[in-house]
DNA sequence: GCATACAGTCATGGATACAAATATCCGGTA
DNA sequence: TACCGGATATTTGTATCCATGACTGTATGC
């Protein structure tokens, strides 16, 4: 499914995720196929499958025969996501809770201790990136790999303003802090507390990401 | 996102799937691009798109430089999907139970009156198709466009099997009287009692589904 | 007799060439 | 001046061609 194959049309398609998420091509504008196979110094097949991949991940939307335009951002529609998401994250704290051993849970919560704050870093991507690896890792850890796959597929969606929640330093603090107390809850084999706080977790990153991206869109940017 | 366009590349992607979903392609089969081109008497370009969204709908698996495999049906992965489809179900049910009027509602119910059943047929295909349908009203109903999507999702992961559910005439009269139940609980703005109802619904389609498909499995098949 | 290496064949991945469709631009007319 | 219509140009969609990598079968050496 994932297939993580270093061929040209992967290239073509990590980069241009990443331009789309770091708002060098703007929401709204075209994308011409010709236009990136000359960029990147490809034919249009790859590109092709590449555009294909980002329709299909939400990012850009494809109008036949028109070509190709970078999703507009609209705010209800990421509420609606971040509400999906806490739905399958109850489910994933569901399955944890009776799946994963304590061992398992005590190395989860070593990575996310609060004053060690191992691995912490200031790349804001690279953050965005551990702290998805956190919520995917209790989907999985409940043995449901449908699941992480629903919840990697809600995260490429919003990953376009959560990433913006790692650009500021307490934010980073508070997703150790309570990445950590929700794994202590799910050692004391306590759900319902687990529920509570893993559904303020998200609804709180939701809000800081959804205002920093508000002003993110305010100034506005060239196309390409 | 769901493109509806009448180009080659589309039907020979409906085409595809309908086999795959009626076992015409047997699962762990191999399938060859040069084959289906010829097959379908087009290029390998427009096979190639549809076997990617085929890919990504997770009905073929492809092996870079290896060729592709109708994906196999793995009982476990698909109580994982079911299990997910309750969780979306259950936000559905809010959803639409807080943002759905009573005339909406009423409609809904009548469309699923058991005893007029209106528009059922015997073809599984088509049955399937509108119970599909009920089940995204809700999520579109409460105005949640994504949970409908991620719902469309799951769908067709579980379709392979669900369309068995209604090969059963019995089971199909238990649709309409469960469908007909369900909306009955949320124009009592029951949504515990509604959810429950929807719990039971899908669980039992789901241990259904599966005994037949085991029984499907068991008869041997020419692979194409 | 078995294992390994080599070569041949075949399928996919990518590039290029061609066709069809749509958008744009220009001029003419009311 | 505004609107309509046709020609042109650009862009997507499809077909074919070439190259690279993988599987298979055979032959040879141990």
């Amino acid at each position: 499914m994932a297939r993580s194959k270093q061929s040209t049309n992967g290239e073509v398609f990590e980069k241009l995720r990443e331009m789309i998420l770091n708002f060098e091509l703007y929401p709204g504008s075209r994308i011409t196929e010709t236009e990136l196979a000359e960029r990147f110094s490809v034919s249009r097949t790859p590109i092709r499958e590449a555009l294909q991949r980002l329709a299909y991940e939400g990012h850009i939307v494809i109008m036949p025969k028109q070509g190709c335009f970078v999703r507009n951002i609209d705010i209800d529609e990421l509420t609606q996501h971040y509400r999906v998401r806490i739905a399958l994250e109850m489910l994933s704290l569901e399955v944890a809770c009776a799946e994963m051993g304590d061992a398992e849970l005590e190395t989860l919560a070593e990575a996310w201790d609060p004053v060690e704050q191992t691995g912490r870093t200031d790349n804001s991507e690279k953050m965005e990136a551990r702290d998805e690896s956190f919520h995917i890792a209790l989907a999985e850890g409940g043995g449901n790999k449908a699941l992480a796959h629903y919840l990697q597929q809600v995260n490429s969606q919003i990953r376009v303003i959560r990433r913006l929640d790692f650009t500021n330093s307490d934010r980073i603090d508070r997703t150790y802090a309570e990445h950590h107390e929700i794994v202590q809850q799910l050692l004391r084999r306590d759900l319902e507390g687990a529920k509570a706080l893993m559904t303020t977790h998200i609804t709180r990153s939701e809000e800081f990401a959804k205002s920093l991206t508000l002003r993110q869109l305010a100034r506005p940017q060239a196309s390409m």
